[in-house]
DNA sequence: AATGAATGAGAATTCATTCAT
DNA sequence: CATGAATGAATTCTCATTCAT
């Protein structure tokens, strides 16, 4: 079983790097740590990636897009109905994201941080990084745009403002979450209560 | 100028570490680098330091430290007294908090998040955090509690998770500011509009 | 010429490493030093060796053997001979353990007393040459005591005290011969003049 | 206390590289260390020393001296005796010597023994244990003549080989100790049943 | 596709020594 | 006498990368 097939290999390797990386940190992660980890020694590295770098890209790009863009078309669909539940929506759009973490959500967390610092180095990452937050920026603002416009999100604050703030507090838990694993992460919900205007009647 | 006074170096070396330590985290800094831009020679940083780990456990406790613990009594006073007013308290413990990162708050919160990761390899890091964290936990649990129980902060949810919710928009957005700093921090104290009942009069 | 077998390369560090202890010790012998001298650079002194220790250990098992384990077998079945001529049998030893010393037993010698005196600070290599020299206690004292057995060595002397006396003369000799190369070593065999009671009748 | 005499300081700082040096050797004795166990800094050590290298010289001097230099001229008379029993002189000598090691022999003897392999590289060590060591030959070879012109040694044997033979049997010895602290290094005193013709008649 | 030897640039750390105080 | 800051050279070890096989 020297010679598997080249998919395969590199998809062990984004994978494993992806999990030492949650504790380590890409710098701290040695090319020979991965490739023992899978078996393979350090030259084959090469066959698969142009420098670890590269990699680092391939698999934030693979395994750390939290996926607004797919997301977008299905979502604004939904708002454009006329008698659409925007909590609902914005609740399930929460879902599906953490969902995306995959089920081990703190080493996705822990490694997306990891990517976040290691951001301030590398001007790739960088823009990878804001491009992402962008698309979710502007994926709230739809959102919340939307239940201004139908007097389920308060109006008494500044779309922008709110948009900040739900992305605050999202990015706020996974934090806690970080230094506290005991901290339930659905809790991050609550906001609600305070965001929409009507409570949901049934709960 | 060949030979300085010990405090004045060890003063020095944190400082540059800390500023340093913002783009490249703990790992990728080198000691060479930090005593070139002090005007000084490798071998010297172990006059002042058992080890790189040791500064940085130093650099932690002097400059990363957010000092709820000195807050405590003087704010505990202030609560007690019959007509206080909550939300001008939380607000004056958040201006002091982000007061106490200096007039760099981007490299502050840069550091504080390289120290955050790095604490995943380092116990006593990860020790210093928790300890950190609990304390600042508690002391917005008994601000909350007392908001609450003078009918200040609405009742509907529960204590610990407006404490929560309250700390992890705090964090989330230092972590906004480091991806986009162009955002404005002190728009984080909006979420008092949901948190308080009584909005202030005069808005 | 840039690439060449592991073993060779592996081989050729052991070999300088022999070498150069005998005059520097190994604290003093640097992994830069025995590189250069077989023309690699250091760092590929770790595709051969985990650490500079390992090597040691590898030196001493495959350079410092004294090869008493091997002979054992031999000797016992020359000695359960009925007519077995004991001091024959102890020469043949002693030829055969300088033989093992190489054709430079001066580096040899001051090679292997790097090593004792190195054994103070380091475990394993304290265990190595315990175990070392019990097996040529062990050995000699079978010789000593099939010598007095067949009335060919002297009863006046406890067998082990005998043994002692064998070891420490030929050890004491090496230190001898380290101080002053000039000295002959062959000349320790002169001890068994007193040691044996029938002497040779030929001489 | 900052002020001690410094004939004081001195005898301490060549007392504990004395004891360091046995487990540690000279190279990996640092004068940090020394200094640090007698209560100084570093900076200190060079009002007394001009270097490290001066205080080993002066450490061999005054404590690794075996004396044979100051017992010549007492002994030369005694053997000057008609009736002189050269065993009980020898056996003095040797119980002279293994006093002069002091109440802790296994110390004395491994930073000996770390000074022999430290002569490997020094000029100067290596000299003067040159001189202490044909000062030992010179001594027990005029011993050892007069013993064979009395009759009391075998003459069997060329003097200077017995010479060898004795010194080489307490060096031996010395090693023996080292490797095994539990051999009593008296026995070697027994190599004299087979030196000496006359046994001591009343044993 | 994989191996593993080699490279070379750096990393942290140690340490004898100097020197102003 | 003693201190302790500073030096600079040396040391072990790590690691991304290259390349012949």
């Amino acid at each position: 079983m020297k010679y598997s097939t080249g998919k395969e290999t590199k998809r062990k390797i984004i994978e494993t790097a992806f999990q030492l990386m949650a504790d380590k940190g890409f710098d701290a992660l040695s090319i020979d740590e991965i490739m023992k980890h899978i078996g393979r020694t350090k030259g084959s590295f090469y066959v698969h990636f142009k420098s670890k770098e590269e990699m680092l890209y391939e698999l934030m790009r693979t395994r750390l897009d939290r996926g607004y863009g797919h997301m977008a078309a299905e979502i604004k669909e939904e708002l454009s109905l006329d008698n659409c539940d925007v909590r609902a929506i914005l609740e399930k759009v929460t879902a599906k994201i953490y969902a995306s973490l995959g089920d081990d959500p703190l080493t996705w967390t822990a490694t997306f941080y990891q990517l976040v610092i290691y951001s301030r180095k590398d001007e790739t990452v960088r823009e990878w990084l804001e491009l992402n937050f962008n698309q979710w920026s502007e994926f709230l603002h739809i959102i919340v745009e939307r239940g201004q416009e139908l007097g389920q999100i308060c109006s008494d604050m500044d779309t922008q403002t709110i948009t900040n703030l739900l992305m605050g507090i999202v990015l706020g838990y996974e934090i806690l979450y970080m230094l506290k694993p005991q901290v339930d992460m659905t809790e991050v919900l609550k906001i609600h209560d305070w965001l929409f205007v009507s409570k949901p009647s049934a709960e």
